[in-house]
DNA sequence: TGTTTATTATGACAAAAATCATGTTGTGGT
DNA sequence: ACCACAACATGATTTTTGTCATAATAAACA
């Protein structure tokens, strides 16, 4: 469904979200160390979305990764198709190249329903709100691999 | 949420559920031809569901595998089990070891509901079950990986 | 203008998943 | 008893994915 990279991707994206601004940037390692992900890798990962211009950057001394306003619009579903593709996340439950409601596999009406509504989910919420909602329900949720 | 082994054979038991019975035994490379799955890894999957009893088999010319009534009152969720063990199913969405209502991931909200009724579905109904509601349903199911 | 800080870019490396190849064992028919 | 057939068992190979290391480039500030 997603990729490691795609996973990695989205957790950096949602760190960022809640840690940074355009004046508060934040360094590959700093983060890589924060979600406990390879930093060489990760660092590949931030440089696609900051070339999608999903995510913002600057060199130098004080320099990093950040959110800026425009970037929080965005959805994660802009994440995962930057790093993983638009196909990965849609394809067939069994891989089949072709399966729809006129030609489905033997369990897409078992799957096809949680699929589109959770892709709808990925798409309409920008990141702006899913923190929003975050922040509302109380709980503190978790970014790091174990704890 | 699958591996590509999970896939073949959900498939190959299904293909198996709809072609095959105790006097009409189908050999791997007939089903891996039919599928269009390599054979010699779907002779693998199939060696392991049939040593899990999820499938039957006999030696010999004019043997092959097949389901028998019993075998078509397990679930495709014991399939998974078997080929791609529990885990891999209901891992978290990021990725996360520890992901729950009570320490939740960022998208767990979002996914979990999902993720818990398809789990549902794989489990409670039978293989038997499933291809009924496939041949009131109609609509062709196809299980070939083009067409 | 040079030094520091951090991103960018490239390629090598490792691990895991998927695939393929070979020989062995059991079973039924002649 | 022999032969043909198909499952069984094992291990090697390939491909993909993920990881790591290193050098190059750009920006800020003294």
């Amino acid at each position: 469904m997603l990729t490691n990279a795609g996973k990695y991707a989205i957790r950096a994206v949602i760190y960022l979200a809640i840690h940074s601004s355009a004046d508060k940037k934040l360094g590959a390692k700093t983060i890589a160390n924060a979600l406990e992900i390879p930093q060489a890798f990760l660092a590949q990962l931030l440089r696609t979305l900051t070339v999608d211009k999903l995510i913002s950057s600057s060199k130098g001394p004080g320099g990093g990764f950040f959110l800026d306003d425009d970037d929080r619009k965005n959805t994660l579903w802009q994440v995962i198709v930057s790093i993983d593709g638009e196909h990965r996340f849609q394809e067939c439950f069994l891989g089949l190249s072709k399966c729809d409601d006129a030609h489905p596999c033997p369990v897409h009406h078992m799957v096809s329903p949680f699929k589109k509504e959770m892709l709808f989910n990925f798409q309409e919420r920008t990141i702006a709100q899913l923190i929003d909602e975050i922040k509302d329900n109380g709980t503190v949720v978790s970014l790091k691999m174990s704890h």
